[in-house]
RNA sequence: GGCCCGUUGGUCAAGGGGUUAAGACACCUCCCUUUCACGGAGGUAACAGGGGUUCGAAUCCCCUACGGGUCACCA
């Protein structure tokens, strides 16, 4: 039987979780869950001047608030240095590491004389084969010997073979001068301890891999799978910033995208499964697999991002919306749903569900239930209630008093009524949108007066008919 | 600059020697219609460029251009 597969999220807590991270995290999780296996988190907190707690606490709620949970607790590298440190003194014990003296200045006079005789500026350290009797008095990094000769190949799942020529490598530092391990070396530790089968994180990291070969190598390791996939890019096909899609994940929350159709853009991003566009979590996780994976970079498209949020909107359940909508409104700071508001727009998510793409736009469509009498009306929907119509709305009221409160008699009235004052009943929807609403794009009237009820219906009708701009 | 990766319509993408080069989003037209949205029927639109290999290349090879990544005692 084969081993259980194990992937991991390894973000460093220096912002907020953007988007592309968001989607690496994405992938590894529908990897895992679709194959029984685990998806791990650890935070890259070794850079303690960058690190704060703040971040990673961002990055958990842009997780959660995606629905990409992870097995066991986040792990922190940084409490991992002792352990990284005691691997690179066992790469120094069995001489698959070295101690080096070289200084700063040294390595930089040494590049500085590398570029201007145009040779290669990876520094080759003068204390790779030192005799340890020649050692100074001071403080040495700790480095992997890496060949000079050969080459290395990165055996990747999404790239394809990467051969690397191992002198363009040079030999890393492992643990720095105050004895700190560097991340190079934590990852691979971390990778190693933690049982991660399967690597799946951006190219940006595909030429580290040739380095990190070195460590698995070095200590005998299995080396994991790789998946090294494209970067996202911004609308202009440049890389991502903040003006074009480099957001947190939690602004798209608070814009309003249910995380259903952003899981189901970003999985379909860079990734594909046929023709299959629009498909829920368990399609995804039994489809999705590294071998669909594209080599090139995709671009942010919020056009297709609201198309499918729309699509994963209409066949949401009414407790799934009404539950997201709440965290929309807490995400967008604004205020609460009152009890008496969530059970209308209960009542009406019916005909509101096929209508809308994102969140706001459902708020917006819902007006008519969470307004209450008198209303006020926009702009435009003044402009309907001119005193033709408001004569029209006043003799209406009378005839659906007695009217069964069902969509075919209503239609039967409001047909009828408009008949009488020799117009049809296209000519009236505007002005009782208006009057139901006091807006000018809603569901269908018909719907609004069925989930309004008869006295609400009636009194929103009459106030119109009496409104004066 | 060295090394690595990429390039099919505006965007996401299928296709991996022989196809009328799919599909989706967007856009346009029409239908439905009560605004918005849904739905239905059509339409515009692509193999980056140049050389090879081959009977035949979007598919294989080389070069060029463009884009991206990476070259730390950062992660």
């Amino acid at each position: 039987m084969s081993q259980q597969i194990v992937t991991r999220f390894a973000p460093s807590p220096t912002g907020y979780l953007h988007i592309g991270g968001a989607r690496t995290a994405l992938f590894n999780w529908l990897y895992a869950r679709g194959r029984g296996g685990k998806f791990l988190l650890r935070i890259e907190d070794t850079d303690h001047a960058r690190s704060t707690p703040e971040a990673t606490a961002a990055i958990l709620r842009g997780l959660d608030w995606l629905g990409l949970d992870h097995d066991g607790e986040a792990v922190s590298q940084a409490a991992g240095a002792a352990r990284h440190a005691e691997v690179a003194h066992q790469m120094l014990a069995d001489g698959n590491a070295y101690k080096c003296f070289a200084t700063q200045d040294e390595i930089e006079t040494f590049r500085e004389t590398a570029r201007a005789e145009n040779r290669s500026t990876l520094f080759q350290s003068p204390w790779r084969d030192a005799d340890p009797a020649t050692f100074p008095d001071r403080p040495y990094v700790v480095r992997l010997r890496t060949p000079t000769e050969g080459v290395t190949v990165i055996r990747d799942e999404v790239q394809g073979d990467v051969t690397i020529r191992n002198d363009q490598l040079d030999d890393m530092v492992l643990l720095r001068s105050d004895g700190t391990p560097v991340y190079m070396l934590a990852v691979v530790v971390d990778d190693h301890d933690m049982g991660v089968t399967h690597v799946i994180r951006g190219d940006d990291h595909l030429n580290n891999a040739a380095r990190q070969i070195g460590i698995y190598t070095a200590m005998g390791w299995d080396i994991p799978v790789w998946a090294h996939i494209p970067l996202i890019h911004g609308p202009d096909g440049k890389k991502l910033s903040k003006r074009h899609g480099a957001l947190g994940v939690e602004e798209y929350q608070a814009m309003g995208y249910p995380a259903a159709g952003m899981r189901n853009y970003l999985a379909r991003l860079g990734w594909s499964h046929g023709n299959d566009e629009f498909f829920n979590d368990s399609q995804a996780r039994e489809w999705f697999d590294l071998s669909g994976i594209n080599k090139s970079p995709a671009r942010l498209d919020f056009k297709k991002l609201e198309n499918l949020c729309g699509q994963h909107i209409a066949v949401a359940s009414d407790a799934a919306l009404l539950h997201e909508l709440q965290a929309y409104l807490a995400a967008a700071e604004k205020s609460p749903l009152s009890e008496a508001q969530a059970r209308g727009i209960e009542r009406a998510l019916y005909c509101l569900k096929d209508r809308v793409k994102i969140y706001p736009e459902l708020i917006e469509k819902a007006h008519f239930v969470l307004t209450s009498t008198p209303l006020s009306m926009d702009e435009k929907a003044a402009k309907m209630l001119d005193s033709v119509s408001r004569g029209i709305l006043l003799a209406l009221t009378p005839q659906l008093q007695n009217a069964s409160w069902t969509r075919d008699e209503l239609e039967a009235v409001l047909n009828r009524v408009a008949e009488e004052n020799g117009t049809k009943f296209g000519k009236l929807a505007g002005p009782l949108r208006a009057a139901l609403a006091g807006r000018t794009v809603t569901p269908s009237v018909f719907d609004m007066m069925l989930v309004l009820g008869r006295d609400e219906s009636i009194l929103r009708l009459s106030q119109a008919a009496a409104y004066e701009g």
